[in-house]
RNA sequence: GCCCCGCUAGCUCAGUGGAUAGAGCAUCUGUCUUCUAAACAGAGGGUCUGAGGUUCGAAUCCUCAGCGGGGCACCA
């Protein structure tokens, strides 16, 4: 069992600064106090900005707001002192309290019980399985993953689910271009060239009985559907190589075969949300200025907006999850008011469609072109760079920033790759406590953490103190590329404090005195168990040693 | 034309409206007979694209402009 931290010494600082600000006579709304890292050392580690925020309610001066703040504020297990400094106030860790923290984290420090078991769903990477995962797809599954982990990790019940496109015209032009194929004909305009299509023939061939005499009506369904479970199967293997899991590969046809498509379409119909127009059936929200999209082609054929309205239905009331997240591909930017207003139509809370955008992979070669079979494979980025690297290295950007990926830099990638940086801080951690098991096999159960009291040893306990603050502030934002930052800091703390030992010996971890090895073997274990933790929720390895 | 994202050190990028804007890489200078040097210590490097505005306070919010990328289908 994770054991459950609900919340950081953030928190603990922001209450008691909340309860004082009560006791100064303030009532109702209070404004944002902006408790945050305090930037420079001399501010201690936390600042809010009270003062300045509540000399306009109070019309009083901030100085003297922040003096009495200072003084009436008292943090719980007196885990950080205040002081006043002109407009702030500023919160210093104590020493005390630093040592103490170590001794409570244990492997999974962070987690925290923000979902309180709200079910949700997210749903990533649902590319046309047409293909191949190509670099830019990378991208979608590894930040969809990581922020399940982060979400599993804060106390939410995730489903994890792959929507697979399966009668749509990209995978009809698809199965199409197999059945070209199979009779040794060029795929059909806008169809797929790939050198796979070719095997994909060639399998269809042996595995399907006969199939190169039915005509085309017959023979593209059946191979359409046979090439899409190749490219699933594909797909599968290929996200699992980066650790990615998921729960269901949601099937369109399933969609249409329950009937939920047929169903939305008549309760949009009954609510005036659909109208016939050349032919066909648009949908329009009379209550927005979007433009109108249409839901049956002229010729009959449901769009995927048909099949999209059926798939809200299927999560928020067949299977009634409070929450869906979508993590798109930037292009897909213009449907976002489209869906939201359909789930609107249908009764939904848009609010609880959460659809997370993120831009392009970029090649410096030149762009990339699914159809014309050119691309580099996520399968080949994961062969040249490694698992590690390839998901530290999506998740180390925002998802607003396009990644210029240059691949000659990528497969040159060696020491300068920061993913090494912190997991040779976990190795090292590692290596030190086995070299401890050795030296002194007989060491204390207890640790006396009073022995620690050097400033290197005290700064990375200190470090550990903000990882719920960043575990909190990265679910809530669903921002996952704050961890490799915070993993980035962590491990240099880490890195300092064991050099301080190569200076000077009597500095080392493993040293002649017993306690004094006890107690830094603690410090050692709880940075370890939190790099672990971090490195986790990336679903990046934490090796025992490099 | 309309919509979305970006513009921060030579390069790649962080930066919930707060104090003196950071990191990695690259460059330069030091540190291994040692618990792992894939490390550590230090130096240089900035008109936060530009102009207005809001605010006690703006890289951050608003408006306009520029540049780059993406999107505006009876494709997804």
């Amino acid at each position: 069992m994770t054991p459950v931290v609900s919340g950081g010494v953030r928190d603990s600082i922001n209450e008691a600064l909340l309860d004082a600000v009560r006791r100064l006579g303030v009532d109702g709304d209070i404004p944002d106090l902006e408790l945050g890292r305090a930037k420079v050392a001399e501010h201690g580690d936390y600042a809010t900005s009270a003062g300045l925020k509540l000399a306009r309610v109070l019309h009083q001066d901030p100085k003297a707001i922040t003096a009495r703040l200072a003084e009436t504020i008292h943090v719980a297990e007196g885990a950080a002192i205040a002081e006043a400094s002109g407009g702030y106030v500023n919160f210093r860790l104590t020493d005390a309290w630093l040592r103490g923290l170590i001794g409570r984290v244990q492997p999974g420090y962070g987690a925290q019980d923000i979902g309180r078991g709200v079910r949700l769903q997210v749903e990533f990477g649902s590319v046309n399985p047409t293909g191949p995962l190509h670099i830019g797809h990378g991208r979608g599954v590894t930040l969809g993953d990581s922020i399940c982990r982060l979400l599993e990790f804060t106390g939410h019940s995730v489903q994890r689910e792959y929507y697979v496109n399966s009668d749509n015209t990209q995978t009809r032009r698809f199965g199409a271009s197999v059945y070209a194929r199979l009779h040794g004909l060029e795929p059909p305009e806008g169809g797929y060239t790939g050198e796979y299509v070719i095997e994909l023939a060639e399998m269809a061939r042996r595995d399907l009985a006969g199939i190169e005499n039915l005509a085309e009506e017959e023979a593209e369904p059946k191979l359409r559907m046979y090439a899409i479970n190749k490219m699933v199967e594909r797909i599968r293997a290929t996200v699992a190589r980066v650790n990615v899991r998921y729960d269901e590969w949601y099937y369109e046809n399933r969609l249409w075969e329950s009937g939920l498509p047929q169903e939305a379409i008549q309760r949009l119909r009954e609510s005036g949300h659909l109208k016939e127009r050349d032919g066909a059936l648009w949908f329009g929200d009379p209550s927005d200025d979007e433009e109108d999209r249409v839901v049956i082609r002229a010729n009959g054929q449901p769009t995927y907006f048909a099949s999209d309205l059926g798939y809200l239905l299927s999560r928020f009331e067949q299977r009634g999850y409070n929450r869906v997240i979508e993590v798109w591909a930037a292009d897909h930017h213009g449907y976002v008011p489209r869906m939201k207003s359909a789930a609107a139509a249908l009764g939904f809370d848009p609010s609880k469609l959460v659809i997370i955008l993120h831009q392009m992979v970029n090649l410096k070669e030149g762009k990339m072109s699914k159809r014309a079979g050119r691309f580099v494979t996520l399968d080949e980025l994961i062969d040249r760079v490694g698992s590690d690297a390839v998901r530290y290295f999506y998740l180390l950007r925002s998802p607003d920033t396009t990644i210029e990926f240059d691949l000659e830099l990528a497969v040159t990638q060696g020491n300068e790759n920061p993913v090494y940086y912190a997991q040779y801080a976990h190795a090292r951690l590692a290596n030190v406590e086995a070299t401890a098991s050795q030296r002194h096999p007989h060491l204390a159960e207890k640790a006396d953490v009073s022995l620690l009291v050097h400033p290197w040893e005290l700064d990375v306990a200190r470090q550990l103190a903000f990882w719920p603050d960043v575990v909190e502030d990265s679910t809530a934002l669903l921002e996952p590329h704050r961890i490799p930052y915070y993993v980035h800091d962590l491990a240099t703390e880490v890195h300092r404090f064991y050099h301080a030992g190569n200076a000077q010996s009597e500095h080392r971890v493993v040293v002649d005195d017993p306690a004094l090895t006890r107690a830094r073997l603690e410090l050692c274990r709880a940075a370890r168990h939190t790099l672990k933790t971090a490195l986790d929720l990336m679903g990046v390895s934490a090796p025992e040693r490099m």
